[in-house]
DNA sequence: AGCACTTAGATAGTGCCACTCTCCAACGGA
DNA sequence: TCCGTTGGAGAGTGGCACTATCTAAGTGCT
């Protein structure tokens, strides 16, 4: 297959193909000759990934070539993979180190995970992007005079604990570590929208059952 | 208050409030003189939570607008108000029309509101942007060859639905419509880091507990 | 009153990012 | 042979969230 069928198969133009073969978000083709190269069905896999990623989970390309990278990085153990790949996943604005509301978000989230008894969060603690992302969010809601109690964020976590065990059921439904490592990454990415518009259409169906006229 | 102030108590830069009253993101002070005005505590408020829209929940500088004009748009009903400002809250990529993976999503989508009973998605169907974005993320997933049953779609849908419980208790602690409103905005959006940052931890969690060798 | 400093408001410029265009030499099928 | 296509590289584009500059009109201290 060469670039006008990639292209062609994917739907992406074969300007942004190049694009993404320049920034290392997809490996080269095989070179056939020195003007011309060959792509397999791995590669229009990847690049359909690679698209959702971007398109679908918002993601900046320097991020998705991070994750990717170190989703397939053989050095490292499954699991390692797994938690650098998720890692390595976009984040918001870093929290303020001498911010009050920061501080107090900060202990919060630290009770919250206490009483999941999530361990890693715990050992990780704020070297992780998930938990300083969660601090930002948290310290936020603070500032703005909303509420967040450790109970109300406790139904999140509980929430959020189910998702992951119905996200790591599918994961496992794979054979292969590289398959799995693959699918840790695009349903983690790709289920955060739907979970979001899920959430969104919940709403408006809540508030019209309480607010009816 | 003036300009000075308003920048130093809510941490923004001069010349960024500026942008933003532009933007008729924040409404004008009470003028002065004629190179005078005066902001007051609502004002802070104000920039404060579009500083949170923007910079937490990631919104576009003009999807704020929208939101916020919904949100205190006097001639809606409270109902209405709240279903236009989620309405108008960021959604992804259009699914394509003709496209055989949007059309199969399509279909399980509306499975998945029937079985919920949620009859407001299913009146609005195609033209909620909530719905469209959850179209277009279940498309893609399809694209991708990732699975996505209605069942599991259902567990989603269904804490999907206790999150929403939860957030519209929060919101009925508020007494007046227009802060149920507002509640309503800066809670759907700053929980969304939340979720979504506490789904990343409780699967680092579930996917050491699985993997770890 | 004189004068340094600040303010609101408008306009133009900056930096980043995800592409997208243009060009070139080398192929390759008719 | 000849013309359209290819891979590769560099420059250009458009959108967006600011940010810097400028101007005319106040304000406060002496």
């Amino acid at each position: 297959m060469r670039l006008a069928e990639l292209s062609e198969r994917s739907g992406v133009p074969t300007a942004t193909i190049k694009y993404y073969l320049r920034e290392r978000l997809l490996p080269p083709g095989e070179r056939i000759t020195a003007t011309q190269a060959e792509y397999g069905e791995e590669h229009l896999r990847r690049l359909r990934l690679v698209r959702s990623l971007i398109q679908v989970g918002r993601m900046p390309v320097a991020t998705a070539r991070e994750v990717l990278a170190a989703a397939e990085d053989e050095s490292l153990s499954q699991n390692t993979r797994m938690g650098a790949a998720v890692w390595a996943l976009p984040h918001g604005p870093e929290p303020d180190e001498d911010d009050p509301h920061a501080e107090r978000a900060r202990e919060q989230v630290d009770t919250v995970l206490r009483r999941m008894g999530w361990s890693y969060g715990q050992e990780l603690g704020d070297t992780s992007p998930a938990y300083r992302m969660l601090v930002a969010a948290v310290a936020s809601l603070d500032r703005l005079g909303y509420p967040h109690d450790t109970e109300h964020l406790l139904v999140h976590a509980r929430l959020a604990g189910e998702l992951a065990v119905a996200d790591l059921d599918l994961v496992e439904t794979y054979d292969t570590p590289p398959e799995q490592v693959e699918a840790v990454v695009a349903l983690t990415v790709l289920y955060e929208p739907v979970l979001l518009s899920l959430r969104r259409l919940a709403q408006t169906e809540e508030s019209g059952r309480r607010f009816k006229e």
